[in-house]
Parts: structure tokens; C-alpha cells; sequence
DNA sequence: CCCTGATTCGC
DNA sequence: GCGAATCAGG
């Protein structure tokens, strides 16, 4: 890919809304966030809307042995997650206005048994996340009404690939001879 | 571990 | 000029 003068213009757009680097690559495509960094750099553009946080004055390099250089280009031609329109993060902050969320988008997913209270065999662990802060090992229960702001999902561990944490696997997932005509048709609080 | 931006320097 | 590797940090 090559920076042409509308990747370039979307580049400071992007940036001068607020969107953190890895945002913008993802926007762009075909760049990493160093990328993007990078060429921030070099527009001069660089420190937002900030004051500078730590003007640390930052040690040269180690030198860098002639070594390793990972060929490049896989992440750029391999598919990349559109994404787009969800920022927003809070861990390493650089949120930008976070659009509001169809309802739509946010459908909690339905677990094909009915969920049945069990006895607590360990520490139920929900952090709470929204949808924007969900990745791919963390647990997808749905938390609250998925058509208000609060709604969120448990959030806690799970192996990747598993749509629930250990104690939510252990309540949706349950033998049909467990599941007794109709009992709720929502999911517990817990 | 997730993520953030900053910097260096081989290409 | 570009951006991976690396750093420093939340």
C-alpha cells in the first residue's frame, strides 16, 4: 500500500478525530499502527490534542542486531477484521466518540438450551464489558437488557473460540434431560 | 495480557 | 519516505 493524498487526508482526519492508531490502520487497511504512527511522524502531526504526558527523554537504542525482520505484507493482504465504527478503548485510552449502537448490533446470543440456575461450584468472575471491549477469549454472557447503555457481558476468561467462561458454559450448556419444559426464557442475572 | 504512542534505523 | 522492532507506559 502507499500513502496517496486520500489515505493521506483520511490519515489526519482520523487522527485529529481522536482514533488511536491501531483504529486508523484498521480504517485505512493494508497499514499496521506503525505504520500509521510512523507517517504521523513524519506529517508532524504527532501529540493530539494533549498535553505531553511524559516528555521522557527516552535512551537511544540498543543497537539493533542485523538479525530478524519478519517479512511483512502477511497481515496486510490477510483478511483483515473491518471493524470499523467501534471505537473506544479504555484499558490504554484513546477514546473517540464511541457512536451509538443499533440495537440491532448489540442481539445477545441465545444459548441453544435454556439456562438453569446451578449450585455455585466457583468464584463467578464478571468484569463487565461492552461490546467493544469483548475479544475473542472472553466470555460472551450477556449481562442486563441489550437495549440499554448498561448492557454489558460477563467478560470473563475463556478458551478462544468458546463463547462462554467456564461458569456460563457450565449453566448454558446443560443435557436435555436437565431441561424441564419452559423456565425462563432470559437469562439470569448470573 | 490487552492496549497506547514514540523512537530508531535498515531498507 | 517507509514501517518493523522496540521501548515505555496505562
Amino acid at each position: 500500500m502507499q500513502w496517496t493524498d486520500e489515505r493521506v487526508e483520511l490519515l489526519k482526519k482520523l487522527w485529529a478525530d481522536g482514533l488511536s492508531a491501531s483504529q486508523i490502520a484498521a480504517e485505512l487497511g493494508g497499514v499496521t499502527r506503525n505504520a500509521v504512527i510512523g507517517k504521523v511522524h513524519r506529517l508532524g502531526l504527532s501529540g493530539r490534542a494533549k498535553s505531553a504526558p511524559s516528555a521522557a527523554p527516552r535512551l537511544r537504542k540498543p543497537a539493533a542486531s542485523p538479525s530478524h525482520r519478519v517479512s511483512a505484507p502477511i497481515a496486510a493482504t490477510a483478511a483483515r477484521a473491518p471493524q470499523s465504527a467501534t471505537y473506544a478503548t479504555r484499558g490504554a485510552t484513546a477514546l473517540a466518540a464511541a457512536p451509538v449502537m443499533e440495537a440491532r448490533t448489540i442481539a445477545a446470543p441465545a444459548p441453544r438450551v435454556v439456562p438453569v440456575q446451578l449450585v455455585e461450584t466457583q468464584p463467578i468472575v464478571c468484569e463487565n464489558v461492552t461490546i467493544m471491549e469483548l475479544r475473542e477469549n472472553m466470555c460472551r454472557w450477556p449481562l442486563g437488557d441489550p437495549s440499554q447503555p448498561d448492557f454489558r457481558f460477563c467478560g470473563g476468561r475463556c478458551t478462544p473460540g468458546q463463547a462462554y467462561c467456564a461458569h456460563h458454559a457450565s449453566i448454558a450448556y446443560q443435557p436435555t434431560n436437565d431441561r424441564r419444559r419452559d423456565r425462563r426464557p432470559s437469562f439470569p442475572t448470573h
